[in-house]
DNA sequence: AAATAAATTTAGTCTCACCTAAATTTATTT
DNA sequence: AAATAAATTTAGGTGAGACTAAATTTATTT
């Protein structure tokens, strides 16, 4: 009788999980805003995870959280449902990008093992999601990503747009506009140093575009 | 702010729908044992439900409940999404019929209007389940439903198959096996008082089958 | 019409996952 | 090194939705 891992386990798990990625440990506070939670809910919940006798967390008091080798595997069969379900949603639903990241949301804490495998058969194995997020294998292994964010890009520097973050559908339909979707290559026109702003000739498109930081912190690209 | 319909309720108002449909109000132990949960809770949700501002649930002690207008409609959108599910299972995602009832319980409750909408679309606005089983109409109504248990039919009598239950999986296997699916005609070759077996040749296949209630009060037929 | 059985309700608890307010700890300035 | 600010934890609740045990009401027998 292993304790249950419920939706809101889940959601805490995948949301470390994501924090990991970037800096070292998941704090109090980062999560609770990724939750919308209050920070002192989160502190309970990352005790409780944390004193299982087989814990999906680590946490040291004022030092955040990490997850253990079972929570990682817990939390990216979230993430893998999670991708495949966007995946589907367009494919197969025709819902446009910016639609599915709410839906998947739901969906991904409640289908079964079964769902998941004929999903992923139906849609040939994919490895990435409509947003060009790599989705985790069958064995839970998430792939490596080499991608840098755009705004790490200099003026005359080439680049492929891998993905871009999916949890905003105001910039994925502006995106979506101005053709800066996955798979497209563009060109840094220039750089200003003072607002961070980019301008960008992209694949395809007939006129320069100027970016600024809140775009292109949130699209991924391979140099 | 009206009061939300959680998952739990709406499992409520799913199931004393479908009480209601057979004999008049749904008892708190019928309701108990439908939804696995002690009496005693039964009764707590039903006095709950009963007594908001607009209610869901019409409830006396001891007489058990019924639903309002506005609890109907509440039951009819869970009943659309599981049937549509189910529908949606099998024609899409090739599941088979006593695979998609417990995966339909559980998304039923979880899936938008959007999706409800992008499936009914998708599959041709069908207007039943792989169970043969009636779907309620996007505006929440559900279609008259003629159908007799096959229980009911006497030596000679003649009928067309038009739905099964759908919550025993064994029992849905054995049908398909037997052909007794949606759309088949069968004829009663014979009818035992005593036990009250049915003896009947299906279309379409050599043999006759002998079905014990078991079987014949979970099949409905039109003659 | 009692007596018994079955169904239902009441009363009192429990767990989960939240919350707010106050205290504490750590980090950043001056 | 204080002082201040920010992050985090502790303490004490809450509401939803379940449970068990006991009391009550209704239904069925004899
Ligand atoms: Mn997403
Ligand atoms: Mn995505
Ligand atoms: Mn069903
Ligand atoms: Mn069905």
């Amino acid at each position: 009788m292993s304790e249950a891992i419920t939706q809101s386990i889940q959601d805490y798990l995948k949301h470390i999980y994501e924090l990991n990625e970037y800096g070292g440990s998941a704090s109090t506070n980062d999560l609770a805003a990724r939750l919308n939670i209050a920070p002192a809910s989160v502190t309970g919940m990352l005790q409780k995870l944390a004193s299982t006798k087989s814990p999906l967390v680590i946490y040291k008091k004022h030092q955040g959280a990490t997850l253990t080798k079972n929570g990682e595997k817990a939390a990216l069969e979230v993430i893998r449902h999670h991708r495949l379900l966007e995946t589907f949603l367009v494919n197969t639903l025709g819902y446009s990008w910016d639609e599915v990241h709410h839906e998947a949301d739901k969906l991904e804490h409640v289908i079964s093992e079964d769902f998941e495998a004929r999903m992923a058969e139906a849609l040939g194995h994919p490895t990435r999601d409509p947003h060009g997020e790599l989705i985790p294998t069958a064995d839970l292994t998430m792939p490596a990503d080499e991608s840098c964010p755009l705004a790490s890009l200099r003026t005359d520097e080439t680049a492929t747009v891998r993905r871009v973050s999916d949890d905003d559908p105001a910039l994925l339909r502006h995106l979506r506009e101005i053709g800066v979707v996955p798979e497209v290559k563009i060109v840094v026109k220039n750089y200003s140093a003072f607002d961070g702003n980019l301008t960008i000739k992209v694949e395809g498109q007939k006129a320069n575009i100027v970016l600024g930081t809140a775009v292109t912190s949130q699209v991924f690209v391979d140099k």
